[in-house]
DNA sequence: GCCTAACCGAGACGGTACGTCGTGTCTTAAT
DNA sequence: ATTAAGACACGACGTACCGTCTCGGTTAGGC
C-alpha cells in the first residue's frame, strides 16, 4: 500500500484560505486561482486533490467540525425539539452562518457526487439526531419519523431559501407546535 | 423628454431563446452570449435591459405563464390538497421540469434583488392559492395558515434540494396527512 | 436646383467638439460618438455629412483657416527663407500645434481619398508658396523647383515623424544654408 | 526567483501570423483576436508579451530580418548613393512593401515608446549606414552628416507620405544630384 | 401663413473587437 | 513524487464604438 505524499501543510493552508474567502466575498465569487494565492498554493496542488471549489468548502466545513449536533433529551420531547429548532432558526437568520449553508446549497443543486456527501456528512447526522429523540417520544403508531423531521427542517428551508419571511423565535415555536399536533400521541 | 422605444421583437426573441437553451444546455452552462447568438441579438441589446442571466430566465418563465394555478374545491379540503400536493411533488420528480426550478432557485441564492421578483411574481400566487383554499377548510383557531402552507412545501422543497430521499405519490399523501392531522379542527 | 437645408448651427458645433476633443484627447481616441455628444448632436447627422472622422477633422482644420501662409519677400531668398522655415520648425515642435498634424498625417496613411483633399487644400498651397518665392531668387537651371521644396521639408516631416532628433532653430538654419548651397546659383 | 519561461513556439506562431494578415487584410484591419486565432493561440499570450498589435507588427517585422543593409563602396560616392536611393525609392514605390512602412508609420505616430523601438532598431542602422559612407567622401568641411542623410531620405518620406508625387527614378538621381551639390567639397 | 418634406436630437439596434478573468492542463525547478 | 509558480489554450465576461435604423419634434421652403 501506497503512503500518499500530500502536503498537509498546504491542505491546512487551502482549506483556511477558502473559508476566509467564503467570508469575505461570498460564495459566488470565490475563485479556486484566489484560494491557491491566498493559500500560497499552486492551482495544481488544488486540482490534483479536489474537483472544484464545492468540493474545498464542502471540506473545510466538515473539517471545521460544523457537524457536531448533540440533541438535549429533558425527557420533555416537544421542549427539546423547541431547543433545537430555536438554534436551527437562528442559525438561518444569521447572515454570517447563513452564507455557509448558501454556500453548500448552491453546490448541491448543481452537482449530483457534492450532494451525496453534503447529504451523508453534513445533512444525515443532524436529521438523525432528531430522527432518534422523536423515537424516545410518544409519536403516533403510523406516523413515518423521517416525514416528521423534514416536517421540521422544511419549513425552515423554504423560509429561508425564497426569503418568504421572518425567521423568528416565535415561528420556531409555533412549528414545532404545529409538528407536535400532527404527530404526537396525544394531540 | 425621450421615450425608450424598446424593441418588442428583440425582447420576444431574446425570451425564447433562453428557455430552448435552458432546456437545451441546462442553467450553469447558460451563457448571454449564447442566448444572444441564438436570439439573432447584439449582446448589449441584453445587458441594456437585464442585470444578467437571472433576470433574463426570470422573465422568460413568468412570461412563459409558469404562473398559472388554479385550485380544485371540492368541499373536500383533504382531496383538494391532495391533488395539489401530488402534482408539485410530480413536478419536482420531473427532472425536465425540475431544471427550471433549480435555475431560479440558484439565482435567488445568490441575489436578493431577484430573490425579491421571485417571490412576489412566482412563488407568492401559488402560495396564496392553497392559503386561501385552506380558509375555507375547518382549520383549528389559532393556527397560522402562511405555516400551514410551508408545512406543505417546505418538505417537499427540503427532500428535492438536498436529494434526502423520493418524490413520490405515496410520500405526497402521507405529507397531506400529516399536515391535515396538525391543523383541521377534528383532528 | 435643390437648397441644402443643413443646419449650419450644427455644422458649427461639430467641427468645434471635434476640435475641442482633438486637443483633450488626441486622435487615436477621438471618436465619432463623442464628437456628436459633445456637440449635442445626433450620429447620424454626422454620418449625413462626412464620410468618417478623418473627414471631420480635416474640414474642421480647414475651416479653422489653417491654411493661411503668406510668405515674406525681403529680396533676400536665404533670409525669407529662414523664416518660413524657422516657424515650421517650430510648429513641428510644439506639441500642441504638432497634435494637428500628427492626426491629419494618420488619416492620410490610411485613406486615399482624404489624402487628395489634404494634399490639395492644406499642403499644396504652402509649397506652392514657397516654391513661388524661389522663382523670384537666383536658382541655378535646370534645377526642379519642386524638389528644392522637398529639400527643405521632407527633412523636418521625417525628423518629426520619427523623432529622429531635436528641431531647433539651429537646425532650421543648417537646413536652409545646406539647400541654398544646393541650388542657388552662386553656390 | 522566477524564471518566466515563455514558449517559443507560441511566439513564433504569433508573429508568423501577425505577418501573414497584414499583407492579407492590411493593417487597419489587424485585430488581435484575428491574430491569435490564426496563431492557435490564446489572446492572453499576446497580451502578455506585447502591448498592443503595433508591438507585434514591430517585432515580427524586426525578427524577420527587414533590417539588414549593407552599403556598397565602389569610390564613386555619388553612385554608391545613387544605388541606395534609387532601391529607397523603388521600395516606397511598391505597394506591397510600402504597406509594411506604412503599417510601422502609423503606429509610430500614436506611440512614443514604440517610436523609440523603431527608431534604435529599424531606422537608425540604415541611416547609420549611409551617414558612415558619407564620411569616407569628400564633403564641405562644417555639413552636418545627420543633416545630410536626411536631405536624402526626408524628401522621399515627404513625397511618400503625402503622395505628393510620383517616385520614380529620375527622381531619385535628381535627388542624390542636389544633395551631392549641397555638400560636395568640390560642389 | 400653411403644408410638407427634409433635417434634426436621441438613442436602440446587430455587430465586432476590445482587454480581463477564471478555468483546468501543462511544464519547470526546487525540495 | 509532490510542491509553488505561473504560462498556456480556451471561452465568457461586460464595455466601447461602429454604422444603420427608427422615432417624434422642429424648421424652412414652395405654394
Amino acid at each position: 500500500m501506497t503512503t500518499t505524499r500530500r502536503s498537509e501543510r498546504s491542505r491546512r493552508a487551502i482549506l483556511d484560505a477558502a473559508l476566509e474567502l467564503l467570508a469575505d466575498t461570498g460564495y459566488p465569487d470565490l475563485t479556486i486561482e484566489a484560494i491557491a494565492a491566498r493559500a500560497g498554493v499552486g492551482k495544481q496542488t488544488i486540482y490534483r486533490w479536489w474537483r472544484g471549489k464545492g468540493a474545498v468548502i464542502l471540506e473545510a466545513l466538515v473539517d471545521g467540525g460544523v457537524t457536531d449536533m448533540t440533541l438535549p433529551d429533558t425527557g420533555d420531547l416537544r421542549a427539546d425539539l423547541r431547543t433545537v429548532i430555536r438554534a436551527t432558526v437562528a442559525e438561518f437568520a444569521d447572515p454570517k452562518l447563513s452564507a455557509t449553508t448558501r454556500a453548500i446549497t448552491i453546490e448541491t443543486l448543481a452537482d449530483e457526487a457534492l450532494a451525496e456527501q453534503v447529504r451523508d456528512q453534513l445533512l444525515r447526522p443532524q436529521l438523525t439526531a432528531v430522527k432518534e429523540r422523536l423515537s424516545r417520544g410518544e409519536i403516533r403508531e403510523g406516523v413515518d419519523l423521517d416525514l416528521v423531521v423534514e416536517l421540521l427542517f422544511g419549513p425552515i428551508y423554504h423560509r429561508w431559501l425564497l426569503r418568504n419571511g421572518p425567521l423568528t423565535e416565535e415561528y420556531a415555536d409555533q412549528l414545532v407546535e404545529l409538528t407536535m399536533a400532527a404527530c404526537l400521541r396525544n394531540g
